[in-house]
DNA sequence: GCGCAACTTTGACATGGATCAATTATGGAC
DNA sequence: GTCCATAATTGATCCATGTCAAAGTTGCGC
């Protein structure tokens, strides 16, 4: 692995307060690879060797069945992905493709285990990120079953503005197709829903948008800290 | 609490590895305490100061959001919930209730975190129950983003005789409504597509349900196990 | 900078589920 | 058993969203 990711990885929650002989073990028997766009990382189904951590680029995860497709999760550096199935040492639930040209690390999963077990600090963070990530799923069910998808896309453009540091305009990071994916609806209804939100406090132009009253966007979205406020710590 | 209950709480996934001592304390400082049907335990938002533990009965875990409500969960005996907000010390992301007369285990977040700190094997059940319980929630966002209405209700029933030991029959163990919120369908939409599954290999009498073609009945439901099939370790 | 493929938008239409309303069934309490 | 509240079913209708099709638009490769 390159030096210079070191310390973005270090600083990763997972990592943060591991002693550096667990870190630099760690970072020893793993290795980073850049991938290009649309590359398939790993199908659902698979076993799960290698916890994997985006350092540059965009990952989605997604599921398959029955000839349908949804994107249940979009990754952007720097973050860990599939902690659950190396931790269970089972299969992915979920297949994992690269969106832009990614340099990914890949940390076998055995060796992380090992170092779980060896290290009350690691276990500690991971037993945080795994309550953090339960909670994300469950503040996406709770989006899918009790929003319509107006109110999802409007929730969705309220958060991203505020997790890229309370911006009001701002380009879309991936596809539109993805994000409605993502939002759980088609492309034509996402774009739709995007025409529908420009007489409630947005303005667009391509994949740009301008938040142009916040109160107006967050009434129609009914945001919600229980549901969007993904600093966790509430 | 009583001492009957012990066995029971003893053999759960997240205490069968602890030491005696640690077991013991746990239970000293947790209480037990039965609740009346439809009694709400606790509410969304309210800082999570007990890990519940359902001994006997059955609670259901709901989200409300601008008037609406969803049950995200179905506990039933002998199981814990809400473990992610204790371990993390936040806010419930749902709402607990009972659906029958039930007895439950209160144990104090503080306690929980504070054995956790003290013994690995305790922390590395808790990591794995994280684990599982986040890789559910992934099943249910996959379920309600891939599926049909008439697909999860084919789909719950097969999971449901499943995990009862495979029995063909069963008698529904929660009334229709709060079935149907948490599959994310009205009350009548499940009434219609229990219909209309009855030329798909079921039989119905009021709540109970017997599977005449499973085949037929899994063809429809598009049967997944990796949506489907609970026992995590695949 | 041209051209083509992929993405997006827009329109027309279909449909899965929701909603509203009216019966019908169910299950305790007495 | 009878009564009454609650749940479940059924029917009619509506609406959000999906589907299909046709333009636009964008952006990348050569």
């Amino acid at each position: 692995m390159r030096d210079e990711e070191k310390p973005a990885i270090r600083s990763l929650p997972l990592f943060r307060e591991v002693s550096t002989q667990t870190f630099e073990g760690l970072m020893a028997v793993s290795y980073s690879q850049a991938f290009p766009p649309q590359l398939d990382l790993f199908t659902q189904g698979e076993r799960a060797d290698f916890l994997h951590i985006l350092v540059e680029g965009s990952v989605a995860l997604h599921a398959d069945w029955n000839g349908r497709e949804a994107v249940m999760a979009m990754v952007r550096p720097v973050s860990s992905f599939i902690l659950a199935a190396c931790i269970r040492d089972v299969r992915y639930l979920m297949s994992a493709r690269t969106l832009e040209r990614s340099r990914i690390l890949m940390l076998p999963a055995v060796d992380l285990r090992a170092a779980i077990r060896r290290e009350p600090e690691l276990a500690a963070a991971v037993m945080s990120e795994l309550a953090s990530g339960y909670r994300g799923m469950v503040r996406q069910a709770k989006n899918l079953k009790l929003r319509t998808a107006r109110e999802r896309v409007a929730a969705w453009l309220l958060g991203h503005a505020h997790r890229q540091g309370g911006v009001n305009g701002f380009t879309l990071p991936v596809e539109k197709r993805d994000l409605a994916s993502y939002l759980g609806m088609t492309p034509e209804s996402l774009s739709r829903a995007l025409s529908g939100l420009k007489t409630q406090g947005i303005a667009l132009d391509g994949a740009r948008v301008i938040i142009t009253d916040r109160e107006r966007l967050a009434a129609v979205a009914g945001y919600d800290p229980l549901i969007d406020e993904v600093g966790d710590d509430i």
